[in-house]
DNA sequence: GTGAAAGCGCTAACAG
DNA sequence: CTGTTAGCGCTTTCAC
């Protein structure tokens, strides 16, 4: 199969000690010609440390564990770019697991990857506040295995993991903000599912911008939503009817089934009626008015999370890290000032 | 940190092996009490059994590597979805890595996995014929490894691995008999890049149809486009100017681009001019006139490359297996029959 | 400068 | 039915 230290050694004609040595370059004085030597052999053959054996020595790894829903959506396999990307800088690997919105598979997972004895967790999971006894046992195994863990996105329930998500209470006061700038009174909000956290944040963020600019936040003009295209089409027709001339739509689909409705309505986008979407995906460079939205840095939020957790391996008492990443407001053509008609 | 067999045997009052015989129910006759007595004691600390131990002597990681160009394409991350869902099914894990379309860390990515001692490879290069040194080293190290390994998607040049792919020869056949069946004679091809197989297979396979329909192929209605938008906008000028009623443009990112210049040429999309992409992203269900297409199977493919690698693994002197999946048609509202106008 | 020896946690003959 | 023993490939004291 492959090479071990022993062959090495003996064909060097010296220990097992040495050529470990000198293969991990340790300080120890060793002399050139040996190390010359050895480190020939090793080239020769190629020579590839057997990690298992050096992990069950060590104690280390250097593997990382992602947990997350769904690898083929894509706000997290841009997650997982970042933070394979940083991972591998930092001689890491990293192996995912999807666990599909299943809470018994995200508690599979989570043993699977524990028994592999990873360094650190890094971990979306689909739980929700709803899943009570899933997320005990969820934290409690965490806990149990003595492995550091990083929450990234969401945090989990019942438990204050170091974690790195996105503000979206900032999101959303962005992007009415910017509505509000160009000079919007009556703005529109279609929201997300409003028990996920995330969509509430987006939701608030929008009433903060509001108070700030002393316009009072008409509850007639927020339609609840679920992030599908679909409720923006409904959303847009129901706010229109209640005379908006701007819609902040929480997420792009959302944003972009609004745009189609207003248009429907036979209304110019950017002109008649602006909209806001939420997300940045890359549908919203491709429409004929390419949409205004919030970007989310998510590629750097993995790399973050991903050196959070190395940190935290290196250091497990480390102080706790809450770190939250700023959207940023992207304007293209689907909002301008508002104009009196 | 973690209980060991050592310690569920103190616990016990009989030996390490027992206890290793029973977690593993071997057949080995145990009696019910040791067996009953262990699995309690076992189940109490919630025993994980160390995987690098467990691997170093019995030479199985029960870990799959996974190289590819960028888990964030959605083609990708859909592969990588099928793959791990099929894996999870047999008590393998993934690991992936991307190698950014750089062909130095497709090799280092290659050694850190084998340094992993992964039973299986699932590779998805970024090497391309021109690549010609690194490809060697990149077979030479797999080979000496002696790890089995499949290529996906496209296969490895130099060698002919195991391999799973979609065959986009049926792939643009079934585009322009789509057209042709449709009463379309004059029928413009918009290619990828011709120094890639996949462009080139989708290109002949419309060349092969329009003879199968006694078509004479017209090299002035085929425009050399590069994959990206702008050329699909590019290629449709051209193309409407040489008089073509139909458009097959080789991915839908192209179709897209010609959507739009047709529809900014003043004509419609599916009446008067007639457009199929290849791929099937989510853009095309969205767009006013959703876009027919070819749909690749890839999550199909992505989980039989891994049932692949899993039967390589078990039996190494498996005969040789290249799997063609087949792509499909989905008609949708951007083609139509010909109409003499 | 270098080597001998112990041991990480587990499996797998081989004994009894 | 169960225990003893050896050993996987590596790192790490501790001697020399």
């Amino acid at each position: 199969m492959s090479y071990t230290l022993k062959d090495i050694a003996r064909e060097a004609g010296v220990s097992i000690t040495t050529v470990s040595l000198v293969l991990n370059n340790k300080q120890c004085r060793i002399s050139p010609e040996t190390r010359k030597k050895v480190l020939a052999i090793a080239k020769k053959y190629n020579y590839n440390p057997n990690s298992s054996a050096r992990a069950l020595v060590t104690k280390k790894t250097y593997t990382l564990g992602l947990i997350l829903p769904d690898i083929s959506n894509p706000f997290f396999s841009e997650l997982a770019k970042g933070i394979e990307n940083e991972a591998q800088e930092h001689n890491y690997s990293v192996i995912f697991c999807n666990s599909n919105q299943n809470p018994q598979k995200d508690i599979n997972n989570l043993c699977l990857l524990i028994g592999k004895q990873v360094d650190g967790l890094i971990i979306t999971t689909s739980l929700s506040d709803s899943d009570s006894e899933y997320i005990r046992q969820f934290n409690r195994i965490v806990y149990e295995s003595k492995i550091s863990a990083v929450a990234v996105d969401r945090q989990i329930p019942q438990h204050n993991y170091d974690s790195v998500s996105i503000d979206h209470l900032e999101g959303g006061f962005l992007a009415a903000k910017h509505l509000l700038e160009l000079g919007h009174k009556k703005i529109g909000c279609i929201t997300g599912p409003l028990d996920s956290a995330t969509a509430r944040e987006r939701y608030n963020g929008y009433v903060n911008a509001l108070e700030m600019f002393g316009v009072k936040a008409d509850p007639n003009l927020v339609y609840p939503g679920n992030f599908q295209l679909d409720s923006g089409v409904e959303g847009a027709e129901y706010l229109v009817s209640q005379g908006v001339s701007a819609i902040f739509a929480c997420n792009d689909m959302m944003a972009f089934g609004a745009y189609r409705q207003v248009q429907a309505m036979g209304k110019i986008v950017g002109k008649d009626i602006s909209i806001i979407g939420y997300d940045d995906i890359p549908l919203c460079e491709l429409l004929e008015y390419p949409l205004t939205t919030i970007h989310q840095p998510i590629s750097k939020m993995g790399r973050n999370a991903c050196r959070l957790i190395i940190e935290l391996i290196k250091e497990p008492q480390h102080k706790r890290q809450n770190i939250k990443f700023l959207p940023s407001l992207v304007v293209r053509k689907t909002t301008s000032k508002y104009e009196d008609s």
